[in-house]
DNA sequence: TGACTAAGCGGAACCGTGTTCCGTATCGTT
DNA sequence: AACGATACGGAACACGGTTCCGCTTAGTCA
């Protein structure tokens, strides 16, 4: 790990100097797009071109390649739930906020995916990692489903686990083959959400 | 696959110059050696030192990584169906004939082991190849049973499929992890067998 | 047997990646 | 403003895959 906490704390941003930040975030975020663009054995010289930094400062930031994608890997986990409650509050209805949430979290699936390879011999980290993803996202989806069956927009009762799990599944197969798209699947899952209009 | 047969038929060694099919077979060799020792992924120019022979002619007679992974398997299959008999009718008694056997067949298992993963991709060839495996192997181990329990050498009873899947399994989880040798095991397996002494 | 031909051979050279290292630029402080 | 610590960029190196072409040699024919 790059920074020194645990799975369980949050960032402590413990860098001195203020460029030193700004990297590590430009970092993290090329590295989401490139990951989900090229997988995550993408080249480190795209990265950090990407993120218009030098090959030595993404060494100096991320030793490892497991270190990099541990990083994006909560870094997204942390976007994901920030952005449930925010689409909320902006986007102009709650199923509209969730269809948006969900294509954050299959994005985040995608960069996910690649990620158990990168992570073999890194001890049982990986587990952890997953928990905590669970604890984190479950309840921000369960909020934004509650929101849009309150609404009236979808069926309600439909449980948060269920749902993000049948989407992770949906993701799962994803080879690069452009015969599957998970995203359009899993638009259709949403679509069949919705509250069929009230006869 | 660089020659021109199904997995079925035997190498037509439709070859025209000596030297070349020499080559192919000090390169099957080598490279089985060179499986056994560095894995799957273990850099050609290895391969091709080890076998004696330039770069160039690795690639001549197998253009891809998985062409020669695939022949290096066929050819380990063969060399173990041919073994039988011969260990049969050479060593000492029935059951060292079955232990020497046993010897090559882990060592084709490990070959085998990365090849999973350098066939992905590779259409369903995989699943003709381990049934071509299962085949031709199968009956040579059950020979070897029968020669032994003939003999009063092991109990009798021990079926074939059985013990070859046994096998298989102790040689599965071998990560190059020094603290589980799988031949060791088999080892125990093999002693297992043995009658107990006719109280 | 010797000359001839083309199949086959070897390995230098090239390319794309990962990784290291150090001179230079920048930040934050005094 | 000056200065030391920190971080930056990217050239240089290491390594493995792949290509290509001049040389060697097996096999043939007279």
């Amino acid at each position: 790990m790059s920074d020194g906490d645990q799975v369980t704390g949050r960032a402590p941003a413990r860098s001195k100097r203020s460029d030193a930040l700004r990297n590590q975030q430009a970092l993290l975020a090329a590295a989401a797009e490139v990951f989900v663009a090229s997988g995550v054995d993408a080249p480190i010289r795209e990265i950090a071109a990407r993120a218009g930094v030098g090959i030595g400062t993404i060494y100096r930031h991320f030793p490892t390649r497991a270190d990099l994608v541990v990083a994006v890997y909560r870094h997204q986990v942390e976007a994901c739930a920030e952005a449930g409650p925010a689409l909320l509050a902006d986007a102009g209805s709650p199923f509209t906020a969730l269809g948006r949430w969900v294509d954050l979290f299959v994005d985040f699936l995608v960069t996910k995916h690649g990620l158990a390879n990168a992570l073999r011999s890194d001890s049982g980290g990986f587990e952890a990692l997953h928990a905590y993803f669970l604890d984190r996202l479950v309840p921000v989806c369960a909020r934004l489903l509650d929101a849009a069956a309150d609404a009236g927009e979808i069926r309600p009762g439909t449980q948060a686990y269920e749902l993000m799990r049948g989407i992770g599944n949906l993701c799962a197969g994803h080879d690069g083959d452009p015969r599957y798209d998970p995203r359009r699947l899993v638009g259709l899952l949403l679509e069949g959400l919705r509250r069929p209009p009230s006869s």
